[in-house]
DNA sequence: TATTCTATCTATCAATTGATAGAAAATCGG
DNA sequence: CCGATTTTCTATCAATTGATAGATAGAATA
């Protein structure tokens, strides 16, 4: 048995196992995006890596995990950038437009994870799905927030009824994203505008 | 070689081959529904039918074929309904209400069905997709049309972008639908009058 | 009753799938 | 250059898939 002390963790210093990974994980999103979860194939992912694709699970254990991961990064920003919004911007005009932002502004380098969070996080497993699922409610329950405290603050009708706010605010911007697939910075700024214009002001003159 | 004459078609008096038929669609719509297209599997179908896989094969001729039924059942009713709409309905307010209603209430008895034609149709191949996408392209110049019509009238304001307008309907609606598998009549009620409101006034008070 | 048509079942197939194990190669620290 | 570690490749597997062909039972028809 030998005594030799273990030595200190073999760390690795080059960032070169997390870029690898993230090539990986780009590429399984991308599948994911543009086949589906279940139409994707591993093999699908190892092509586009230019890899074999037993290989793959030297860099994931499982094809569930992976998509588990691509859910994860896809939702992840949401609700911390909407948090953040909420902790700087006290108008509610001003909050919703920055809402707007926050939800579509992935759309430009996140694509694909965001697609994938938004149309296949449904065929995450029960218990696969849990962490994706504590973000996207949180995500929720922030925005339901955010309609409240506009009712409180004057800014919304007393009536609003925030859960059907939630709905139309998470659907409109979801439809963008299904619509459009990597939109310029210049023509996602008009989105913004326009989807937050409609959705404050409505459709009737004012 | 017969010279035997063709005889007159064989006329099947009872319904009961289509209302088979239903069924099995039904069961198909069923299965993409929950599974997803490619989730799904035939054996998956042919088990809410009690019936063998194998059998399925009689009523259609791929899976593909059953999944291209399945999306047009899903979107027909869509642009049918809304042009009887336009056509009924000259006030801008009272169309939009009714086109929401019109978009909505197809959830209370083809809810697999609109779902399908919703989140599975781009898994249909390109020369599968063309009347699903005629009929789907058809709904959205509908629905253009209205907007650009309710600005014309003054009811709108006029620097609307009906593209705009377009996408936060119909994404608002199909959250709806994604949300909510089969409400009852009274909640869906609900849910019509809150989405045409908020589409209508918007979040603003005024 | 004999025949034809309808609907389902049985059995089977080739292809594709996700996953694993072990060899080989590439990279790196000394 | 060496040994060790990290990464990729090769080869293979069992399971599942959509689809087909032929047998069979039932219903309608004549």
């Amino acid at each position: 048995m030998s005594v030799s002390v273990q030595a200190a963790p073999p760390r690795k210093p080059s960032g070169k196992r997390e870029a690898t990974r993230r090539r990986v994980i780009d590429a399984a999103a991308a599948e994911f995006a543009e086949e589906g979860y279940h139409g994707g194939s591993t093999r699908g992912i190892a092509d586009r890596l230019d890899m074999k694709q037993g290989s793959l699970y030297y860099h994931f254990k499982s094809k569930e995990a992976a998509l588990e991961e691509v859910c994860r990064v896809g939702v992840e920003e949401f609700a911390d950038g909407l948090e953040e919004i909420l902790h700087r911007e006290p108008n509610a005009t001003a909050r919703l437009h920055a809402a707007v932002a926050n939800h579509l502004t992935p759309l430009l380098d996140k694509s694909d994870y965001v697609r994938v969070f938004l149309f296949e996080r449904q065929h995450l497993p029960r218990d696969r799905r849990t962490e994706v699922a504590r973000l996207s409610r949180r995500y929720e329950a922030l925005l339901r927030w955010m309609f409240e405290d506009g009712v409180t603050a004057g800014a919304f009708p007393a009536r609003l009824d925030s859960e059907h706010a939630v709905l139309v605010f998470i659907g409109a911007c979801n439809m963008v994203a299904a619509t459009y697939g990597r939109p310029t910075e210049e023509r996602l700024r008009e989105l913004i505008d326009g989807v937050a214009g409609l959705l404050l002001g409505g459709l009737l003159r004012r």
